[in-house]
DNA sequence: GCCTTGACGTTAG
DNA sequence: ACTAACGCCAAGG
């Protein structure tokens, strides 16, 4: 009875993104494709927005996670620029003042597979 | 129970 | 190449 339900959908959005490399990004529609729903892009937004360190016990980079630009679209819901000055520590170039070298930096969950 | 909103993405103009 | 609109699905009002 493994039935994909939404909590369970954010379960794996969160070992994904715990899983991302330093210095890499992914974004939003990477995830969701490869969870299998292609539309759920906004899902995982949503995930890491419902995302609380304490329920899981451990942290998950979710700096790393742009949109397909490379934007960093979800810096609002950062503290001032700690999204931004995550990623420069990470080794990530921008391109602009919020988006990275996607095609420098992109990751895939595909890679998992190793 | 309907309507709006949102950490997105694709297609059309 | 740039901008506008639509589609998507879940959560909150």
């Amino acid at each position: 009875m493994s039935k994909t339900n939404t909590n369970d959908f954010y379960q794996k959005v969160y070992e994904i993104v715990a899983r991302i490399p330093e210095g890499k990004v992914t974004s939003y529609g990477a995830i969701a494709g490869y969870l299998g729903v292609e539309s759920g892009a906004r899902m995982v937004g949503y995930a890491l927005n419902n995302y609380n360190s304490a329920d899981l016990g451990f942290y998950i980079p979710a700096h790393r996670v742009l949109n397909r630009l490379g934007q960093l679209t979800g810096r609002g819901h950062f503290e001032g620029d700690t999204m931004r000055e995550r990623l420069e520590q990470d080794g990530v170039e921008f391109v602009e003042e919020y988006t990275v070298n996607m095609e420098k930096h992109f990751w895939t969950p595909y890679e998992l597979e190793d």
